[in-house]
DNA sequence: AGAAATACGGAACAATGTTCCGTTTAGCAA
DNA sequence: TTGCTAAACGGAACATTGTTCCGTATTTCT
C-alpha cells in the first residue's frame, strides 16, 4: 500500500518549512469530490462512472485520481464518513431510552442506514482488496457502540447475555441490505424478529 | 430470438427440463457453457470475464451470446439450476425430521447454499434488470418449500405462527451472504438466533 | 448429395477504470 | 509586487471487458 498521505504529524520547526499541509485548492477539491460522490452514489449507486463524479465536483478525472488513487478509495472514504455518524447516534439513544429500547432502536437505525446505501453490498462482496478494510472499519467504529448497548440491555435483564456482538452487528448489517420494493418495512420486521431472538430466554420462566 | 422455449412446468422430475433444441451442437455448447460458468464462477466469482467462460467451454464469445444474450442471463441460468436443487431438499428434510428440526435445518442449508455463491449478493444488488427476475425465482421455488416447513412447525407448536414466510426467506438469504473468513460458523450462529426469534412466544411457558 | 437454415468464431465496437504528461496555479521569497 | 517552484489540475490516451456483427462452417432435411 503506497499511500503517500501524510503519515507523520510532526513538523520540525527550525528547518526549511515546507507547505506539507497541502494546498488550499487541493483541500477544496477533495471536499467537493466527497460531496459530489455522496450525491451521485445516492442517485445512481456506487457503480456510477467516475467521470460523472468528477464532472459534478467540477474537476477532471486526473484530480479525482490524485485524491483517491482507486475508485474504491473514494467509495470507502464516503462510507467511512457515514459510519462515523451512525456510531455517534448510539450514545444519544442510550442517553434517552431504556437499555432495551435503545438497543432495539439502534439496530433499526443501523439497518435503515445500510438500506440507504445502494450498492454497498455489491462493493463489500466485490472482492476488491480496498474494501477489505471497510468491514474492519464498520467493526472498529460500530462494535463498541453496539457492545455498550447490548451489555446494558443484558444487565437490565431485557435480553440474554450469550450473544456475540460481532454476530449481531453482521446480522443487522445484512438484514439492512435492501432487496425489493417494500424493503424498508420488511427490513424492520426482520430486525424485529432478530430482536425477539435476543429476548428469547432472557428471563427464564420461574 | 430462437430460444427454444420450454415454458411448460409439466416436468415433475428433478432433472432440468431440457429445452428441445434445434441442433445437437447447439445443445451441447449450451451445456458446456453452463458447466464452464458454474466452475468459473466458483473459482473467480460472478465477475469473471465472459471470455474466460467461453474459453473454458471451448467456444467463442459469439456462441456464448447466442445462448445468453446478456452476461447476466448466463449468471441467472446458473443460479436457477442450483435453486431448484435447494428447493427439492425441503421435501426430503420434512420426511426425515420433526417439523421444527426440518425447518431449522433447511434454514441452515439454504443459508450455507447462499454462502457458497460468491458474488451472488453483488449480482442481486447490481441494479441490472436481468437480475430482477432472480429474487422472483427464489421466491417462486423456495417460498412454497419454506411455507410448508414453517406451517408444519407452527402447527406442532414449535414456532410461532405470526411470521411472514417472505420475511423469513429474505432474512435467511441475507444472513447467508458471507462476509469475512469464519463466515460459515458465524452464519450458523446468526441463523440460529433467527430461529430462536421464531420460537419466541411459540409456547408460552405455563 | 445438395440446399437451406442454423450455429459458430472472433474481429470490431462501446463503455468505463486508470495512467500520463503538458499546463496552470498556490504559496513563498526577495 | 514580481518571480520561482513544487504541487495540483485537466483531459487525452490507454487497458480491460461487455456486446454486436457478419463471413464461414456445420447440421439437418429432402
Amino acid at each position: 500500500m503506497d499511500r503517500p498521505r501524510a503519515e507523520h504529524g510532526d513538523e520540525p520547526e527550525g528547518m526549511v518549512a515546507k507547505p506539507r499541509a497541502g494546498r488550499a485548492d487541493a483541500q477544496r477539491n477533495m471536499d467537493a469530490l466527497l460531496k459530489a460522490a455522496l450525491e451521485v452514489f445516492a442517485t445512481s449507486g456506487v457503480d456510477a462512472p467516475v467521470r460523472d463524479i468528477a464532472a459534478r465536483a467540477g474537476v477532471g478525472v486526473g484530480t479525482l485520481y490524485r485524491h483517491f488513487p482507486q475508485r474504491a478509495d473514494l467509495i470507502a472514504a464516503v462510507f467511512r464518513r457515514e459510519i462515523d455518524a451512525c456510531a455517534d447516534a448510539a450514545a444519544e439513544l442510550a442517553a434517552e431510552q431504556t437499555p432495551g429500547d435503545a438497543l432495539a432502536q439502534w439496530m433499526q437505525r443501523y439497518a435503515s442506514f445500510i438500506a440507504t446505501k445502494r450498492g454497498l453490498a455489491a462493493a463489500l462482496h466485490s472482492g476488491d482488496p480496498t474494501f477489505d478494510t471497510l468491514p474492519e472499519y464498520f467493526q472498529k467504529r460500530l462494535l463498541p457502540a453496539l457492545q455498550a448497548l447490548l451489555h446494558a440491555a443484558a444487565d437490565a435483564g431485557e435480553v440474554r447475555g450469550d450473544v456475540d456482538p460481532n454476530d449481531l452487528l453482521s446480522a443487522v448489517g445484512r438484514l439492512g441490505m435492501r432487496a425489493g420494493d417494500d424493503g424498508t418495512a420488511q427490513t424492520q420486521r426482520m430486525v424485529a424478529l432478530l430482536v425477539d431472538g435476543l429476548r428469547y430466554g432472557a428471563k427464564p420462566p420461574a
